[in-house]
DNA sequence: TTAAAAATATGATTTTTGTCATAAATTTGC
DNA sequence: GCAAATTTATGACAAAAATCATATTTTTAA
């Protein structure tokens, strides 16, 4: 059992709000996993009971529609809660949760958070503006897919990935989807995807190398995100 | 000034956590409004320092997207709560308010809530919900609109409509949006939502009254919606 | 190492949706 | 009550995006 005073996830999230004490019991309670590359945390109507914190690696929360296309709502990274709108609402997840990389998460039980809330009005103040962050978030979401088209969208997505999750020595996007994936965030057909990040290669807004892919124009591509 | 207790607001919204002694404080401190069909509560960008309590009325609540066109991002009615976004975020509004009929409202400022955020532990909680049921509901709607068509869009809002919303003696919607906002609820052009409802109207999914709509075949529309 | 499977890429075609033009109906302001 | 303005409606066309087909490259697994 490590101590959770130096964790990634205390520095940013709402856990920062809590105090040496309650860490300890943070500490004692949790349980920590290793979730490989493509394996799901939680999936979309399961019953979580407790809180995520993100270690390490990346995740996904997607939601499978009904034309049967996994639509990709938010990404997770390192220093993040997940769960936490399941556990406040009392509900089942709306979102399925698969990692990216291999990622490293403990799990804090609904109890003991249900217990700060009632002890740390830091602690819940936080965590409502975390959760605030998030629905703004997704009614901006919503502005983009309902009012740009799939090319502003993919422009906008790929400055957001390398902007939250920094490129590799080589320039090219640190974090690294599948075709497939990247239709799902940008919410169209995979071939279409496909054709318009060759369209941003041959006009020299991006360079794929491989199945990576560089932003070689930062400036070009906002334009195109508009 | 009136009391807040047999409120509509404290009735449906997190205001329901109020104890006698609370809601007489809220009662002295707040004030109330009247806003007419078409004027906006609040406007994007403005700073807000309170909520507002929808006593009567309905309103939508948008943004402006880059392309000029204004994104329906969610409808209010009678009995919720708005600007708590902004407030526990300590930001300025996200979206803006503009009443769709002429509303009661009553505005309590910042201070009184974070005060009872400090006291009232059910309260929190209670508005903590109330934010996670908005967020649950923007990520579905980021689904809807990355996946589906315009087709599926519109059958889906119509029927949102007339259950959230209900209807007129004569079946036709209560509440009345001009194709234009209804396009900007959907995100698509007005012309599009126009043609559509035309569609859904000579194969008797619908019937348009003028500029009033009435669901005709509900269990069609909603296969329509998918 | 190599065959099979999966992912990426691209062309051809169709469907969906947006835009522009214009007409008809409704609302507004005097 | 009536002209002007706005909203609703519809057609014609263009643009955007999905689908289907197929080729190429990369990854996987025996």
């Amino acid at each position: 059992m490590s101590k959770c005073e130096q964790c990634i996830v205390r520095e940013f999230s709402s856990l920062k709000a809590l105090n040496k004490e309650e860490l300890l019991k943070v500490a004692s309670c949790k349980t920590s996993y290793t979730i490989k590359k493509g394996e799901p945390l939680f999936e979309e109507g399961e019953v979580i009971n407790g809180v995520y914190c993100v270690k390490d690696g990346f995740c996904k929360l997607s939601k499978l529609s009904t034309n049967g296309k996994d639509q990709i709502v938010k990404l997770v990274k390192a220093g993040e809660l997940l769960g936490q709108r399941s556990m406040v609402s009392d509900e089942p997840a709306n979102l399925s949760a698969i990692a990216l990389e291999d990622m490293e998460v403990c799990f804090i039980p609904k109890s003991e958070i249900l217990n700060f809330f009632n002890k740390n009005n830091q602690f819940s103040l936080g965590m409502m503006k975390s959760i605030c962050g998030d629905l703004k978030e997704s009614d901006l979401h919503v502005v983009s897919m309902a009012q740009k088209t799939v090319k502003n969208r993919l422009a906008e997505t790929l400055i957001y990935l390398q902007e939250s999750f920094g490129k590799n020595a080589d320039n090219t996007l640190r974090i690294q989807l599948s075709r497939e994936e990247l239709a799902g965030m940008i919410g169209t057909a995979t071939e279409s995807c496909i054709r318009i990040l060759s369209e941003f290669n041959k006009s020299g807004l991006i360079e794929l190398v491989g199945k990576k892919i560089a932003i070689k124009d930062l400036n070009k591509l906002k334009k195109v995100a508009e």
